[in-house]
DNA sequence: CTAACTTTGCGTCATAATAACACTTTGTAG
DNA sequence: CTACAAAGTGTTATTATGACGCAAAGTTAG
C-alpha cells in the first residue's frame, strides 16, 4: 500500500485520493498455501502488497500493476473480490508512523492521513516461478504459510481471511490449478492443493473422478521422477478446456 | 449518485473524495423482476439510485443511507457486489451536464467533475411494502421491470448486469424469497421469483421438492384466495433456518 | 349444469452424482 | 526379499436430479 509513497506524494493529483489496491497473492509449495506479505521497516506488523491507483487507470489495470511489481510475471490470474471502507480503517496513528519514518513532514503527507478505502483483489500464482521483488530498501518481501501469517497491519488479516473465503468459494465455480501449479503435475498434487485451500481431506479416488470428469486434464504419457513409493503420474491442463470452463463455470445449482 | 450534491458540494471535506455508492435495488412484482431506477431531471437516461460516502461513514452504512432514502425501508437485504473504476468512467461531459442543470459553477464543482469510483450494492425489498421516495424535486423514481430497463448513465447498465449476474450465482448458495415477497405467500409464487431471477422455466413438482428440501419452509394452513383455479397453499418462512441457510449456505461442490 | 380448461398438489421412475470402502500395483527402505 | 507407503483402479449403496403422470380444485364457455 505504501509502494513509492514518497513518488506518490510528489504529485498526489495524479492519483486517486483515498482510494488504494490491496493484493492478496496466493502461491502453492510443500503442500502448504502461502501468501506473499510484506515486512516494513516502520512498523513490527507485516502488510499485503498494495499500491495506489492512478487517476487515468482502470482500478482493475493498478491491481495488475501491483501484481507484476511484488511478482515480476504477467498475464497471471487476478479476480477483484471485495471493497473495504470501514471508517476506522481512517488510523491516522499508523499514516504518521509511516510519514515519520520516510521524513515526511505532515503538511506534505496529508493526502496519505486522509482516510483510505482499499479495493482488494486476489491473485494465483506459480510459486516455482516468482522470486519475491523487494520494492525499495524499506521493505521485504515474503511467501508466508496462510497458517503462519503473523499480526498484520490495519484490517489486512480482515481482507485475506474474505479472499481465503472466497477462493473456497469459487472452487465450486470454476477449477483452481492452472495458475497455482507448474505446467506439469501429478494428481496428488492437485489434490492436495484443494485440500490445503478447503481445509479438509478429500477421498483420493472421488477426487480424481470428479476432476477427470470435468474434462481439462491431459494425462501425459511421463511419471514423476525422484520421488519414494510409488512414481506417480504426471499431467497437465487443457489449457484450452481450462479456460472454457473457468468462463462457463461449474455446478449450476438450479 | 447526485443525491443533494449541492449540499455535498457545500462541504465536500465532508465526504470521501472521488467515490461514490450505487445500489441494484431489486423488487418483485407481478411475475417481474423489477429494478429501482431514477429519472433526472438533466439527462434523458435513467440512473441507479446512488450517493457519496462520509468521510467518517463505512461504505456499507453509507450504502443502507441510500437504500434508505430511496425506499424507507430498514432491515433489509443489502450485499456489496462489486466496484467498478474503468478510468471512462471520468465521464467529463456528463458531470458538466449536471453541473450546468444545477447552476452550479465550474469551480466549485471540481470536486465532481474528478474521476470517480463506484462501489455497486445490490438489495432485495419487498415490493408491496415500497413507496418509491422522491428525493428533491429535480427527478423521478419508478420500479421498472428488468426486461424493459431504458439507456441509463454512464456504465450503469453494466452495474445492473454485474448485480443481477450476482444475484444468479447467489441462488445457488443461499436462498431467496425472505426479501422479495410478502408474509405470507404461496410455492408457485416462489418458484416464479426463481425462474424471472434465472431467467428459465424450472419444473413445478422438483422445485417443490428442492425448496422444501432445504429446510426453510413453513406451510400455513390457509389457503390463497381469490384467486383463478385453483388455491394454492400459503406458506412462510422459518426466519430462524432462513437465516442459518443464509449464514451457513447451501451446496458445497467439494 | 356440464364439459373443457387451467392450475395445484402429490406422486413415480430411470438416471446421474456422490460417499464410503477394498484391492492391486509400484517403488523405497531396511 | 520383506515391510511399508503411496498410487492407481475398481465396486457398491445411497442420494440427488430430471422427466413425467394423474387426480383434485376451481374457473370459464356453451
Amino acid at each position: 500500500m505504501k509502494i513509492m509513497l514518497k513518488a506518490v506524494l510528489e504529485d498526489t493529483s495524479l492519483y486517486q485520493p483515498g482510494l488504494s489496491i490491496d493484493c492478496v497473492i496466493f502461491g502453492f509449495h510443500d503442500n502448504q498455501l502461502k501468501v506473499l506479505l510484506i515486512k516494513t521497516k516502520y512498523s513490527e506488523k507485516w502488510a499485503l502488497p498494495g499500491g495506489f491507483v492512478p487517476v487515468d487507470e482502470d482500478i482493475d489495470q493498478a491491481a495488475v500493476t501491483v501484481l507484476n511489481n511484488r511478482t515480476g510475471v504477467k498475464g497471471i490470474f487476478l479476480r477483484q473480490f471485495a471493497t473495504f471502507g470501514c471508517a476506522k480503517r481512517n488510523d491516522s496513528d499508523f499514516s504518521s508512523i509511516v510519514l515519520d519514518f520516510y521524513g515526511i513532514p505532515k503538511e506534505k503527507g496529508e493526502w496519505y492521513t486522509n482516510r483510505f478505502v482499499t479495493v482488494g483483489y486476489y491473485a494465483l500464482v506459480d510459486f516455482s516461478q516468482i522470486i519475491p521483488q523487494q520494492v525499495g530498501k524499506n521493505e521485504t518481501v515474503e511467501w508466508i504459510d496462510h497458517h503462519a501469517v503473523p499480526e498484520l497491519i490495519l484490517d489486512h488479516k480482515e481482507i485475506l481471511d474474505k479472499a481465503l473465503e472466497t477462493l473456497r468459494m469459487e472452487l465450486n465455480l470454476m477449477p483452481v490449478g492452472y495458475n497455482l501449479l507448474p505446467e506439469k503435475f501429478t494428481i496428488p498434487e492437485l489434490q492436495r492443493l484443494y485440500e490445503t485451500i478447503l481445509g479438509k481431506k478429500l477421498d483420493r479416488r472421488n477426487f480424481l473422478r470428479k476432476i477427470t470428469a470435468i474434462g481439462i486434464l491431459v494425462k501425459l504419457d511421463e511419471k514423476k521422477s525422484n520421488v519414494a513409493h510409488k512414481a506417480p503420474n504426471l499431467y497437465s491442463f487443457d489449457k484450452q478446456k481450462y479456460q472454457e470452463v473457468v468462463k462457463n463455470g461449474l455446478n449450476q445449482g438450479w
